[in-house]
DNA sequence: AACCACTTACGAAATTTTTCGTACAAATAA
DNA sequence: TTATTTGTACGAAAAATTTCGTAAGTGGTT
């Protein structure tokens, strides 16, 4: 038997304090706590609790520093992105990607240099795929 | 005391349901729970108890027809679809759907089809935009 | 009427996610 | 040493989601 595999997505909870991770590195129970907003938001405890269990489910690490914890988040923002992403292409858009796209562009009002940046990458995918 | 709002976004079983509602229309609980795989997936019950919920949270609307109820989405596809790329764009990807549109096209092989679709459509934004 | 097939309604259990009180451990100050 | 501070661990409660057993209603047949 081994660890515990990554593969599940975040829960909402788990994906704000992910943020705050991948935001600021390695950071403290308390650190993860201030930055969503302190008691106000969120008790300590929870947090703590929190990190606890997103660590035994392998979805963050942590190292001891001094007395208190370290932790940080194992996968990167950009694989947890793809992942949210092919999800919601799977589940919503019929495995169409272009279809997200034409979504995600059509309500909100995307710059012109926005826009242009995905002309940019559209040659660039078409270039790579000759 | 009114209806309740219609803005909460629809669980993962929620949301399988409304797929089934989109595409056949208006449909008998049986209906939906045979589209979903029949009993081998969900219980005919619980099929029926997430509409009855559904129903509550006005998520569905439904009509008597001879002693069953056909039930039928009251959000349109497309609306929830926006509602869902809205808040992943929001959530995480800082507000950028550019971004959202890179990391769709990043993975997932789009066809040359696809990709000029997304070409066309973006002229059309630029058009209607001047 | 009594029976049968079909459907809905109700309520509770099971599961997952979220929250937090309390106890314990280590370091430090008095 | 005793108290205080700071942090972790544990476990249970609360809330939300999902599942399903069972009762009850309806309409049609015999």
């Amino acid at each position: 038997m081994s660890a515990k595999k990554n593969n599940a997505k975040p829960t909402e909870k788990e994906l704000e304090i992910l943020h705050v991770l991948w935001q600021k590195g390695h950071c403290s129970v308390k650190e993860v706590h201030q930055e969503m907003g302190g008691d106000a938001s969120n008790g300590y405890t929870t947090i703590l609790k929190f990190l606890q269990i997103m660590f035994e489910k392998n979805i963050v690490s942590r190292q001891k520093s001094g007395k208190l914890h370290l932790y940080k988040a194992i996968a990167t923002k950009e694989n947890t992105k793809q992942q949210m992403v092919d999800k919601i292409i799977d589940t919503v858009f019929e495995g169409s990607a272009s279809q997200l796209v034409m979504s995600a562009l059509g309500n909100n009002k995307s710059s012109k240099e926005e826009l242009n940046a995905i002309r940019k990458y559209l040659d660039e995918l078409e270039e790579g795929e000759k």
